[in-house]
RNA sequence: GGACAGGUGGCCGAGUGGUUAAAGGCAGCAGACUGUAAAUCUGCCCGCGCAAGCGUACGCUGGUUCGAAUCCAGCCCUGUCCA
């Protein structure tokens, strides 16, 4: 964050609301911000079925350009996941296979079209897989037409480059050649779509400086980067990983509830902050909620995990697992949101059912649990390993595996 | 192509013939304390089995040995230097 002040409505909310890292041109794109609507991208890489919250703070850089009355592009990498990025990896990702990454690409779509306004107007944001134009190019021809601007002399004093080469750790031709593919995906945007800038997170600062770079080298076009500062939580951890793995967007990888969890659960420090990136509540009403100390902190993170959960999943979805954290936790009973398994009416033995429900990774995970007296019946500890649960004909039991996660069983 | 160094559990990293399911650290899970927070302390942390026990595991494939992560051979992979 700068003391900067800007003209510009853009770079204004981008700063108030902690997403500014660095500009190429802070003077430049603040002028340009004010004097027309400018039309910015975001690449993300297909590598998993969904994105997950890692990448929001990035997804959010785009709804605030929109929100500023300018135009956001998703570029969908397509073709650059076929290459991967080494930016801030220590090691080289698996190689995609074309199947997998339609069905990425498939999966990652949904979470734009929630957080983005698609239409046909000025600023309706537009989604393009940059396979498009990548896989159609020609090796030769690349090579001559881009190739010229690119000396190896700096291309190695990257990060993305220098990390691997100083760890001594191997950085195969096809990733060296990522930041490449990325300079060029800004040409083309540039000449398709007058895209005028870049955004991404500061790992990104590399790949975007190339493009602009290169805008700069062949066409003499002056186009801009920005980019947002690597979001860490307060003990030091990722955003995104977390308990059982990424936080994902979709939720065919992770239940609402637990969703929305994850952000009731944050630390004390990082509230305010997160509030101001990840939600649109006005910044006085987040100073108010980060100013609540002790135990009444607590109800900011659940206007955090609401306004969240909200935006990626949808406010039913927000509501339903507000309620059923109020009733699991306060009321001590159990939320209708919670993970129901039915045991059938032999019933099943403890062990079983936690691992089913994914609470336990194995058999023999839930048995020392159980040993640790870790899991509750109803509120009961159960102790025996060898338990079978039963449930009476349209009865429901509540499973409990520590202090937060439950579960509902039924007949 | 050559010389040298390396490939150990999610990660880092000990371990050079048996007492090694493999030290230690990190991450993770649980218990205590709390506020579904942090910090701290404690326990757990390959799989299967109620259990006795069994099965897998130290790049891969073979071999030596009563016994191998540890020794030998070949192969694969990585790095450094040389050509």
């Amino acid at each position: 964050m700068t003391n900067t002040s800007f003209d510009s409505d853009l770079l204004r909310l981008l700063s108030e609301r902690g997403h500014l890292h660095q500009i190429t041109d802070p003077g430049a794109l603040d002028a340009l911000a004010k004097k027309e609507v400018v039309t910015g991208y975001v690449g993300f890489d297909p590598t998993a079925p969904s994105l997950h919250i890692g990448n929001l703070a990035s997804i959010m850089l785009l709804r605030r350009l929109q929100q500023a009355g300018h135009r956001p592009i998703v570029i969908m990498g397509g073709g650059t996941a076929k290459v991967g990025d080494p930016s801030g990896k220590d090691e080289t990702r698996q190689m995609l296979t074309e199947e997998r990454l339609a069905s990425n690409i498939a999966g990652i779509k949904g979470s734009f079209e929630k957080i983005l306004r698609f239409d046909d107007s000025e600023t309706g944001a537009i989604l393009i897989d940059n396979d498009d134009w990548l896989s159609k190019l020609g090796y030769i021809e690349l090579l001559r037409s881009v190739g010229p601007h690119f000396t190896l002399n700096r291309m190695l004093t990257f990060d993305s480059v220098r990390l691997r080469l100083d760890r001594e750790q191997p950085l195969s031709f096809l990733e060296f050649n990522y930041m490449i593919m990325q300079a060029y995906d800004f040409l083309v945007l540039a000449r398709d779509y007058n895209c005028r800038l870049q955004l991404g997170g500061s790992d990104q600062w590399g790949n975007i400086v190339n493009g602009i770079e290169l805008n700069r080298r062949i066409d003499g076009r002056e186009v801009y980067g920005f980019t947002a500062p690597l979001i860490t939580r307060a003990d030091g951890a990722k955003m995104g990983k977390s308990v059982d793995g990424a936080i994902w967007l979709n939720e065919d990888q992770l239940p609402a509830y637990d969703f929305w969890q994850y952000w009731r659960n944050t630390d004390d420090r990082d509230v305010g902050k997160f509030l101001r990136l990840f939600t649109d509540l006005p910044l006085n009403e987040i100073a108010r909620l980060e100013a609540l100390e002790g135990a009444d902190i607590n109800a900011a993170k659940v206007v955090l995990a609401n306004e969240v959960t909200a935006l990626v999943r949808g406010i039913e979805a927000a509501t339903a697992a507000e309620s059923t954290a109020s009733e699991t936790f306060a009321g001590g009973g159990a939320g209708e949101d919670l993970p129901t398994l039915a045991i059938g009416t032999e019933g099943l033995r403890v062990g079983a059912v936690l691992t089913q429900l994914g609470f336990t990774a194995s058999g023999g995970e839930a048995k020392r649990k159980i040993a640790e007296g870790a899991v509750k019946l109803d509120g009961e500890a159960i102790r025996d390993p060898g338990f079978v649960i039963t449930a009476d004909e349209g009865a429901s039991l509540k499973l409990s595996l520590g202090k937060k996660k439950h579960a509902i069983l039924t007949r």
